[in-house]
DNA sequence: TTATAAATGAGAATGATACTCAATTATAAA
DNA sequence: TTTATAATTGAGTATCATTCTCATTTATAA
């Protein structure tokens, strides 16, 4: 997507949440939109402070979450405790596959994994809700 | 596996890595094969309280650690910040379906979600080791 | 321009887990 | 059975990502 239509989208939903439009949330989605992969809030921190804007890692976190909530952003858990963020924007759904070596992330996205999760949660009378799936092995690089 | 049998393979495991057998990493295995679902460390460490034995949480988290180790027990990352642990013995593997609203946790296998898992690795050129895979929903009760 | 409610940021709080190290204990050898 | 000793334990401290607090600053509507 364009970048000037994103943020303005981005402007758009804080108005219509009754947010403030504040230069540290406009870095926030730059750094996300940059689409540099699979950032941890710490990076983004970092990035936002390199390019002169003034940011705290509270606001950070915040935004990030704002983002998230609205669908410009998607966390991903990878399990070692550092929660990881990437645009959602023009980004179809897909899952990871993680290097336990070199921390490497992939993507990958299989419909008929999708189409069976659905069967099993019907199986088993859930209404599902989202998914985690990740599959951890070594690169190629690693082996 | 009977009780006893297991208790003796433990036993057996802790002897030839050259680790002592102690009445708290005993009460640790006991509370884990009693096969309660997916507990807490926290969980287990009560738990044993309970039984009149003397433990604490440092040598719960580190029998716990032994139990994953050795395939005695498995650990899960639900994304909640407090780590699982279930019996492995006995209990082929799976994955889980947890309810958002109440927590309860099932399980399912899919043999066919199996195989394209490895296909999805082989065809990235992964070694695959291990895989996380979490349908997150509102179970049947909770709707 | 002003009033004000929201946002920010520095630092403290939190919570699960890991670490430290002195005291205790399991075990192998005598 | 006793002894020597290396491993284990536990109380408390440390860690680390994340969240919270609250005084100060700022965006925005009037």
């Amino acid at each position: 997507m364009e970048h000037s239509k994103l943020l303005s989208d981005f402007k758009d939903v804080l108005r219509k949440e009754g947010l403030k439009i504040t230069p540290q949330r406009i870095a926030v989605l730059e750094e996300i939109i940059r689409d540099e992969g699979h950032r941890e809030s710490e990076d983004v921190y970092m990035a936002i402070k390199t390019r002169k804007t003034h940011v705290s890692r509270a606001t950070v976190y915040r935004t990030l979450d704002i983002l998230v909530q609205h669908g410009f952003a998607r966390k991903l858990n990878l399990g070692d405790g550092r929660a990881r963020y990437e645009t959602k924007i023009d980004s179809p759904h897909h899952d990871h596959i993680i290097c336990n070596n070199c921390g490497n992330i992939i993507e990958f996205i299989n419909d008929q994994i999708e189409k069976i999760q659905e069967e099993i949660a019907k199986q088993h009378q859930f209404k599902l809700q989202q998914h985690i799936h990740q599959l951890f092995g070594i690169c190629k690089e690693c082996q």
